[in-house]
DNA sequence: CGGTGTGAAGTGTTTCACAGCT
DNA sequence: AGCTGTGAAACACTTCACACCG
């Protein structure tokens, strides 16, 4: 999942757990698509298995909003949606600036499903000057300079951030100066922000690194190789086994370290930059 | 966070927690930063702080990779570096193809970030045949009829869906009929595959939905206005009370149900489709 | 009956706090 | 003296299983 961080830390949003909150535009999004073929009422069973979840969770999560269901009939979609978007909140219009209108930031702009659920873009903001009064998605380019300008006179509160990694900070200290408190960023930063301001992040590479992960460890499960080895290396180091070893295979020699480890190699790499 | 599914259910891989495997990558990301300006060792305090977790976290996660660390003095840098891209499996090369190659397919193809950690772009594909040679990011656009032969070609065993809504489900089971076994899809729908193929979602406007919840709770918990007569009556009604009503200020008369609920209304809406 | 709503049990994750190594 | 590595406690989330109700 996109991981997010910064969320208020105690003070759980008034009950409803933030596992639960995260599912909730999913069931939504399944109610929507119902709720256009027409469908009056789901159970918990089909409902669940339209947005990928067992049933079980899906009932408990429907209990932390109220007791929206009927036993031995199942849920009225059209008032779970309006339960659900009350809830999330997306019955009131959520305008967002974008900042950073690359590849990335462009895409954004043309993606319809903000639009469609109660967002509206505000404002695309870049800090290329030769961008400023190009249109993208219909809307023209505005420079960063009339950021602040920009979010008071829409009395904006979320931003989305797509610049490169080394703009991010400095973006999100502008964007929070400004009255910012929601911030979804797409930039491979961490960026550091006051108590009461949320962060959620996206990040493209470490979906695939997980991947990856998952991906070795199947190759390595019956195919009997190099990974197999490494594992059962591992397997028998259970708890307090001497430092260095489990390293299998690898360049370095096992308690050497402090250096080699070449790897790095393929290019020159660095925290990697985003689109533009 | 960009939402996870249909990881293995159970055999988690080899002891290592899912939550850690998750942050791994921003470990690294951080890492790779220190070693970039020849900071030879970390201690868990200052490595936790730049990757924006904190430090006994990040202790218990290197636990479960060995014990990588020097008491007293922190971690090595290079070191820790090759064992997390080896956990990873980011020390071989994985191709991955791109399948759908509209703006935010574009974006995924110029993404630095992936390049730079072990992935190579093997092939960008798209099903519109006007498309098919136009170069993206210094690569052409290949057509959807050479997928199989792309995949089985060059052994990949990933692939991205950043296509429409609509035509995801079709393209990965394509994916999954050639070979592919993990897949991070981009677009707005649920997924259905078979056992042993891994799913990873990033969902854009879920992560939206996310911040406007905790945003609308921002507003409402000192202002006092419609959000907190709305969170007084869901208060009001802790467990079994009466259906409907606790709407509040809802469109809909409280009991009515069953349609109204106008929302839906700024636009068609229609359950998101990606750009193109 | 059939399906919701929910206590209670189970599982996973985070945090604490400190023993033990360098 | 300082910092890692880790049991144990606390917390969060999921799953079970069944009472209850329409």
């Amino acid at each position: 999942m996109a991981t997010g961080r910064t969320h208020r830390p105690a003070t759980r949003s008034r009950g409803i757990p933030e596992a639960t909150v995260a599912r909730l535009p999913l069931y939504l999004r399944a109610l929507t698509a119902l709720s256009e073929r027409s469908v009056p009422t789901v159970s918990s069973e089909e409902l669940a298995a339209a947005a990928g979840v067992n049933s079980a969770k899906l009932r408990k999560d429907f209990s932390y909003l109220g007791s929206y269901g009927t036993r031995g009939v199942g849920y009225d979609v059209e008032y779970l949606v309006y339960q659900i978007s009350r809830e999330l909140g997306l019955t009131q219009d959520w305008p967002v600036v974008i900042v950073g209108i690359g590849n990335l930031g462009a895409a954004l702009a043309n993606y319809g499903g903000f639009a469609s659920r109660g967002f509206r873009v505000a404002a695309l903001i870049d800090a290329d000057p030769n961008m400023a009064g190009t249109p993208v998605a219909g809307m023209p380019v505005q420079h960063t300079d009339e950021l602040e300008k920009i979010i008071e006179d829409n009395g904006v509160s979320i931003g989305v951030i797509s610049t490169p990694a080394g703009a991010a900070q400095q973006v999100c200290d502008r964007l929070v100066a400004a009255g910012i408190t929601s911030i979804l960023n797409f930039a491979p930063t961490v960026l550091s922000v006051p108590d009461g301001v949320d962060v959620r992040k996206v990040d493209l590479s470490i979906e695939l690194q997980i991947l990856a992960f998952h991906e070795q460890r199947k190759a390595g499960e019956e195919a009997g190789a190099e990974a197999v080895a490494a594992d059962a290396a591992a397997e028998a180091a259970p708890t307090d086994a001497p430092v260095a070893e489990s390293a299998a295979e690898a360049p370095a020699a096992p308690a050497v370290r402090a250096e080699t480890t070449d790897r790095k190699g393929p290019d020159g790499d660095v925290p990697a930059v985003m689109p533009a």
